[in-house]
DNA sequence: GGCCAGGACACCA
DNA sequence: TGGTGTCATGGC
């Protein structure tokens, strides 16, 4: 256990408050938003997902059959659109292949299985495959993004060279393993970074001068 | 008008 | 295996 790492947990939680996430309403629209959201801000995925909901094509039968040219349309406001139309159509290519099209069963696997048979899906890369597993699945794997990166390399708790993997074993290794803590402790750290830790150093300046003074 | 988002992959040496 | 290029909208 890393008491750090809690004690940044609940500065936190007391500034922001629970963030309650994964913005969206079905497991399967956790998948598509966690594609979509691919080095893309969440205000335009939210619209391509609207585009998508109006059309009547937000569940898997919908995005198996609808055209690739009609869905990159769809998802346009989402950033690379028609890379991001073939990642969702190769994702539904391994859900139907592999299990029928039955996103509950894929999702009834354990944890690690899950992440390894995820991250085999084109398009699907860690962060991508640990946004699905818990917060579509609801099983324990810490998400790493560029923010928790910048912030805890600026905390001085990690390289700045650190790998995914090597960040994703600090933040397991160093707190107790439990979903909704991970839930949490991920979106708290999205809410910092896009509040006050974008690229620019005086941003991540400002954020630890008001934000990251972690006793 | 310019910068950059809650990445992943291809290609090259 | 690491570094670099590609993808290509919309908000601030």
């Amino acid at each position: 256990m890393n008491r750090k790492l809690l004690a940044v947990y609940k500065r936190l939680l007391r500034e922001f408050g629970p963030q309650g996430w994964w913005p969206a309403e079905t497991p399967f629209e956790v998948i598509v938003g966690a594609i979509l959201t691919q080095s893309t801000s969440w205000q335009n995925v939210e619209k391509a997902i609207q585009n998508l909901k109006k059309a009547g094509l937000l569940s898997p039968d919908g995005l198996r059959k609808v055209p690739l040219r009609n869905l990159a349309v769809l998802i346009r406001p989402a950033l690379y659109y028609n890379v991001k139309a073939r990642k969702l159509k190769r994702f539904m290519d391994f859900l139907y292949g592999n299990y029928d099209g039955n996103l509950d069963l894929l999702l009834s696997r354990p944890a690690g299985q899950l992440r390894e048979e995820l991250l085999s899906v084109w398009g699907v890369g860690p962060e991508t495959a640990d946004s699905i597993v818990l917060y579509a699945a609801h099983k324990p794997s810490f998400v790493i993004d560029a923010y928790t990166k910048r912030i805890y390399w600026r905390l001085g708790m990690l390289s700045e060279d650190v790998s995914y993997d090597e960040a994703k074993r600090f933040f397991e290794d160093g707190l107790p393993k439990d979903v909704l803590l991970y839930q949490e402790y991920h979106a708290l750290i999205v809410e910092l970074g896009k509040r006050y830790c974008r690229t620019k150093p005086v941003c991540v300046e400002c954020c630890l001068k008001n934000y990251c003074r972690f006793g």
